[in-house]
DNA sequence: GCCCACATTAACCATATGGTTAATATTTAT
DNA sequence: ATAAATATTAACCATATGGTTAATGTGGGC
């Protein structure tokens, strides 16, 4: 009856399937209804197992919700700074950034409000137990600087270079996030909204550019 | 020793106070932590008061956190819709709204996540309980339009009006929700982030102005 | 066949939590 | 002054909740 220490990977093959299960639910369950609001009992029983087995295998609440989200958080920043270190022009950052993240979100867009949530409930616990390793010139500072770059140079309009940068994230992100809302208060259906978030690269890469590159201005579609 | 009926509006001046207090230990309590992490026996010690009184005044937690939702929603909701009421242009429509938005965002900048929280809570709740008086030819519906039409006009760069209001909406709103990750990826220090939300109203206005407005295409700032 | 490590469970436990009761202050109207 | 109405409290209560214990299964190596 000894103990498995404080979990880190996967485990052998042989509890995968017990384990991976309880993950599961428990991404399931934290992810819909956050940290407080999501039951061990509740856990369990999705996961098909005794409530006991969840703390044989992940100790307590914290533990479990810190491997979710260090899962559902892994999912997102590396990604995004891989793209940000490349030694492309900006205006092609942003339409790699685009793709990629707007990609993401179409097949996981709770992890943005579940990531923020987590950040509001305890700031301190985020940024030293999962930002730890950002730090220094990172990619996005060195982003940064290409874009001042790219201004001086009379490529882009000049403008606050972070500002610029979370326009981008914001049109990325808002609409996913508040997607409920937007689409009640702009009364649109179902099917629009879809077809909105689907042809978004698009049609945000061309606002955006409209926004902020200076020489060769495209118009606008036909 | 007759309880008070559901509540409703304020009370008599001579409550006021007590209940005053609830209702403001509350609202922190809810908006910080959210309904499932706020706890009755900390908005009761907030408040100075006893646990009883909270229920002899509010009846129970879901009645509570609804007049502080209630409270909190209707500060943001009404006042756009005014704004979008009006018969200027599009492009002062925006004007307003950011300057309107953006300044609320000053002083309540965590009423966006607090909304959206409940929303995702229980979607069907929230509808039918807040927002059951928004329907037919509202405000948005009306904008829409307008912007379709200054679009055939040539005024308005042609594109998918609702995505255009989406895009004004994100990036009035994302910056202040998402701040603490937003800031720290990006490296940007308390001050600096400040300073960039105050004067944010300019620099989206010509943001948006360069990526909407085919007529009349302004220069960068100098 | 049997030991041993790992997996899984039923039954518990302590406490937190939302909510109630019945009694006591305090104010208000007459 | 006094009675009615309102405000406020201490003590409870039922249940939910995270967590533990001790016993039982189960599969593989020898």
């Amino acid at each position: 009856m000894v103990k498995p220490g404080i979990e880190t990977a996967q485990g052998t093959s042989a509890d995968a399937s017990a384990r991976q299960r309880i993950l599961e639910a428990a991404r399931s369950a934290f992810i819909r209804q956050g940290y407080h609001g999501a039951r061990m009992q509740d856990i369990a029983n999705n996961a098909g197992i005794n409530k006991a087995l969840l703390h044989y295998y992940f100790q307590n609440k914290e533990n479990l919700f810190d491997l979710v989200f260090q899962d559902a958080f892994s999912e997102f920043l590396p990604r995004l700074q891989a793209i940000l270190s490349s030694k492309d022009p900006v205006i092609d950052k942003i339409e790699a950034y685009l793709g990629a993240h707007l990609h993401l979100l179409q097949s996981r867009p709770d992890l943005p409000l579940f990531i923020l949530n987590e950040v509001y409930r305890d700031p301190e616990r985020f940024f030293t137990k999962f930002m730890h390793h950002l730090q220094g010139a990172s990619p996005f500072s060195i982003l940064l600087e290409q874009i001042a770059e790219e201004m001086e140079a009379g490529i882009l309009r000049p403008m606050n270079p972070r500002e610029l940068w979370f326009n981008v994230m914001s049109m990325v992100v808002f609409p996913v996030i508040a997607r409920p809302i937007l689409q009640k208060i702009s009364a649109t259906p179902d099917r629009e909204y879809v077809a909105i978030l689907e042809q978004r690269q698009q049609s945000l890469l061309l606002f955006i550019r409209n926004a902020i590159v200076l020489t060769e201005r495209p118009a606008a579609n036909p």
